[in-house]
DNA sequence: CCGATCTATAAGTATATGCTTATGGGTTGT
DNA sequence: ACAACCCATAAGCATATACTTATAGATCGG
C-alpha cells in the first residue's frame, strides 16, 4: 500500500504460511538436509523446496550444499525486520499502556 | 501444517498484508472512524471495512460504535502472540548466536 | 561408468486473497 | 419523516498462492 520495505514485506508474508513457519521452527532444533525437512511434514519435497526459498529470499534461512545434500540452517538475524517493526512502537504502546514492558521481560528477563 | 495456534496464525496471517500493516500502523497515531482510515489511503471504505475486521478477528484492534461511527483503536495485547513465537525461541537465539540479545536491547535499552 | 540419490525448477491446478461495485441497516440533522 | 451520512456485508472478479507431478542437473556408491 504504502510504506512498507520490500524486506520487511518478505519477511511476514514468509511467516505468515503455517508450513513455512514449521519448517523454520523445525531448523531451530538445528541444520537439517532437504530430506530430512520433507521427512518431517506430510507435503512433497518440492513443496518444501519452494518454501524454503521463499524463506531463503526473506533472508530468514541459509542452505550450504554439502555434497548432493543442502544444509539449510535458520539465519536469527533474518528476524531483524520483526523486532524492528515491533520496537518501533515501543513509544507509543508504553506511554499508553505500558503492555508491551512486560512483553518484553519476557524476552529479556 | 500442525502445531500452530489459531490465533498465532490470524495474527501473522493478519500482518501479513501491506495495506493491513499500513491500517494497523496509522491507528497507532491514534483511534480512528473508518471514514478517516479511508481517507488515508486510497483504497475504497469496503476494503477498509474488510481488513479491519480482519485485524480485528486477529486481536490486533477493537472497535467500539460511537453514533453512526465506528472508531478503532490498536489492542497493544494482541502481539503478544507475535512477541511469543520469538520468545519462545530465545534459548535457541542466545546459544547460537546471541544475535537476538543485541536486538532485545534495542527493544527495552 | 551407471544407477541411485538429492535437490531445484517447470508446468499445471485448485483454492485463497484482495479488491471492486452494489446494497441494506443504523444513525443523525432538518 | 426524509434525506444524508456511516459502515458492514454480499457478490463477483482477477491475481496470488500453495500444492501437485514431471523432469533435469549434480553428486555419490559400487
Amino acid at each position: 500500500m504504502q510504506t512498507t520495505s520490500p524486506i520487511e514485506n518478505k519477511v511476514f508474508q514468509a511467516l505468515a504460511d503455517p508450513s513455512r513457519r514449521a519448517i523454520f521452527e523445525s531448523l531451530t532444533r538445528g541444520e537439517a538436509p532437504v530430506r530430512d525437512i520433507t521427512a518431517r511434514f506430510s507435503i512433497s519435497q518440492p513443496a518444501v523446496s519452494q518454501h524454503l526459498a521463499q524463506l531463503k529470499d526473506a533472508g530468514l534461512v541459509i542452505g550450504q550444499k554439502r555434497g548432493r545434500s543442502v544444509y539449510y540452517r535458520v539465519r536469527p538475524e533474518g528476524l531483524k525486520p520483526l523486532i524492528d517493526w515491533i520496537a518501533h512502537y515501543r513509544a507509543f504502546w508504553t506511554d499508553h499502556l505500558g503492555q508491551l514492558e512486560n512483553l518484553l521481560k519476557e524476552l529479556d528477563p
